[in-house]
DNA sequence: CTTTGGAAG
DNA sequence: CTTCGAAAG
């Protein structure tokens, strides 16, 4: 056999035999598994610039959606930047923005919320971890609802140690609050939960479980075993046509509210950042 | 007389009547005023920022135009930075670039020529004005051709003490080539040279006289009293699309060259950068 | 690769 | 307003 034919496959190669595999989201299951129907909706989306997203007509997209809670991760934007159509916006009356304190168009987080939360929280209560605008947390009357952008670790992992400190913190702040009510957690948590969650889990181990810890990861509750399902493709190497991500978006359910959860969706055709929505649907 | 009829005019209204007063460049003039033929065609634009002038089809315009020489200014980028584009052109042989050597991405001149130099040079022989890239001297037989970006006084003339020690620097060295053969300079000598050279001369006096210093403003001397022909817009205010612009681009003539002088173009069509280009036709 | 603010024009 | 590089992801 002439060495040219003989077939390679040492476990590394990239390329997908018959193109990449694509994740399509199923069908949206509308009632818990004791058959209630679903009664909120929340949408999260890390929108990577705001300015951008809204250009890239993301805003469109979330009307179809028309979620009853809108959480977005790093705006990018202070306040007095918000472009028009999101500062306005009818649908969605009862709006919160965080943002960076010294990096201007670092970070940032926002809440908008078609009806009015019994209070509104900036941070975790810890000045080190509260001056770049990561954490919204509105108390509704049946639960907390915290949306994060969780640090990322960095290049190399410079920021790693400051990473593992927001770890501790952050946790001890969502066990506070769940200690008190049932309480759903939302946004880029800049972590893949299992091998599962990332294309290449050998090249890529991130540290940091936040999760299993009181929290239940509600995809991965519902898909136990479903691969190639991401949420964020870095913009180089064409990554998102060849389905080269990670699941990095997450709904994350305190255990009281597992009976009430009807679906956990990820929106991997929504364009207009380097992050897809979630959207998580809860009988309540 | 009701007020609201009273006319106002004050001298500082910017609204045209009727519109913008627009200029149109006249056909090209082929001959000298001893009839002869131009031989040589030059021509001289601020890119300002030559990858994104390539993007935006400057290149193109050029091969229209089809120039024996082409000087660029401000092309912001680095040798190894050209775009394969120009750096492959194979209408232009020889191809010289200069560039800033501190500051990335700033200031920086390129001749491109069908014909090859007898000789090629760098700045204008002092330290402090060659570290940023603003002239390429060539010597061809019959004449230097210097292209300059002259440096900008900067906003509140934060820079002017510079640009006063570099318009003297600057005039010597054209001085000592001029008195070897003639010279033509062209380029973006950042000064308007009479009022009639920009909109609004009232808010905007420039400093500086390189100009009738032994040196023929080649454009006013064929069109002594042609208004609004300026060759520089800012971005800002829509300035370009009300002609409300600057003269500061030039091809200037050695008295020696003036008999050979056929026509100074002024491109104002071409579009790629807050200039646009100007040509000039020698016969000789 | 793409976002942002900052320097510069 | 638009260029570019830097920092960040």
């Amino acid at each position: 056999m002439p060495k040219r034919e003989k077939k390679q496959d040492n476990g590394d190669s990239e390329k997908e035999a018959d193109g990449p595999i694509l994740y399509e989201d199923p069908p949206d299951k509308l009632t818990s598994s004791s058959g209630k129907e679903y009664t909120l909706k929340i949408t999260s989306w890390n929108v990577d610039g705001l300015r951008a997203w809204v250009k890239k007509k993301g805003l469109e997209w979330v009307c179809e959606e028309d979620p009853d809670v809108l959480c977005l991760q790093e705006t990018k934007c202070s306040e007095k930047q918000l472009p028009a159509e999101i500062r306005d916006m009818a649908a969605y009356p009862h709006k919160y923005w965080a943002c960076s304190n010294d990096k201007e168009g670092y970070s940032g987080v926002a809440l908008l919320s078609k009806s009015k939360p019994l209070s509104v929280t900036y941070g975790i209560g810890e000045e080190e971890h509260d001056k770049e605008g990561r954490v919204i947390s509105a108390e509704f009357p049946s639960h907390f609802l915290v949306t994060a952008y969780v640090p990322n670790a960095g290049r190399g992992l410079v920021r790693l140690a400051y990473r593992q400190r927001w770890d501790v913190a952050f946790r001890a702040y969502l066990e506070g609050l769940a200690a008190r009510k049932p309480l759903v957690l939302c946004g880029d948590l800049n972590v893949a939960h299992r091998e599962i969650d990332l294309k290449n889990p050998k090249g890529n181990k991130k540290s940091a479980e936040l999760l299993d810890a009181g929290f239940t990861d509600s995809f991965r509750h519902l898909y136990p075993d479903t691969p190639y399902a991401y949420t964020f493709w870095t913009y180089m190497m064409n990554s998102r046509a060849k389905n080269v991500g990670w699941r990095l978006d997450y709904f994350l359910l305190s255990h009281g509210l597992l009976e009430a959860l009807c679906d956990s969706k990820i929106r991997s055709g929504a364009m207009g950042s380097d992050h897809c929505p979630i959207t998580l649907l809860l009988a309540q």
